[in-house]
DNA sequence: AATTTATATTCGCATAAGCGAATGGATATT
DNA sequence: AATATCCATTCGCTTATGCGAATATAAATT
């Protein structure tokens, strides 16, 4: 399938914008071993029902996660495991920029 | 340096948002090969300096581009050069992830 | 069919984000 | 010191985002 450089571009941006809340990432987090129901990651989470659907809906529609209904219930899973492993990768570089005290956060401008 | 879990969390975020935006994405894959000045930067993104000015002012207070005055100009660059191989891995996954139609944009919910 | 459980969606609201136009500040040049 | 260049910031505005409460839907159970 041929894929335009701008949609591939755009695509990029969403999907990091869609990592880029607390929420989302620990949804991401804590579907790394496998899938989940929306009650589990409710109880994990500790936040009310509705917003984990909400952030869970969004990381569907942006291509991050799949659902399977088992009874009443909705499995989320990751779409795409390499995911967790391009985190991981992005986490490590942050925690030693943040512990070599350089390209830290909030640096400081010109003047 | 200590680095607290649920600051890393929240930097991680922090971080994957600031990336989250189309012009931002391309200011930092057009600072991929070395620091440029913003007028160089305006004249590749082509769009109002100002608009330039507030996402360069973003990365960098999110810890992702540094700053060093020349003259009148302000050469940016990127804090670790690392970022931009992770960017590009998850453009890779993206990429396979939308070519063989899985974790497809857009994934439709169970009914 | 009524009830229960699990999940999604709607609603109203508050805050955040992005934009262009205009303005301000710093440095270099004359 | 006046001017020009380069960049940052402010302002007013519009749109997007995130939230909790309430409501709707779907499947299973009785």
């Amino acid at each position: 399938m041929r894929v335009n450089l701008d949609e591939l571009e755009l695509l990029h941006s969403k999907v990091c914008r869609s990592v880029g809340d607390v929420r989302r990432l620990q949804l991401l987090y804590a579907l790394e071993a496998g899938s989940l129901p929306v009650n589990t990651l409710v109880g994990i989470l500790d936040v009310p029902q509705p917003t984990v659907s909400r952030h869970l809906s969004i990381l569907r529609q942006n291509g991050l996660l799949k659902t399977e209904r088992s009874g009443t219930q909705i499995f989320y899973s990751l779409c795409d495991p390499r995911i967790i492993g391009i985190l991981d990768n992005m986490r490590q570089v942050l925690h030693e920029m943040v512990e070599h005290q350089s390209g830290q956060l909030d640096n400081p401008p010109i003047e």
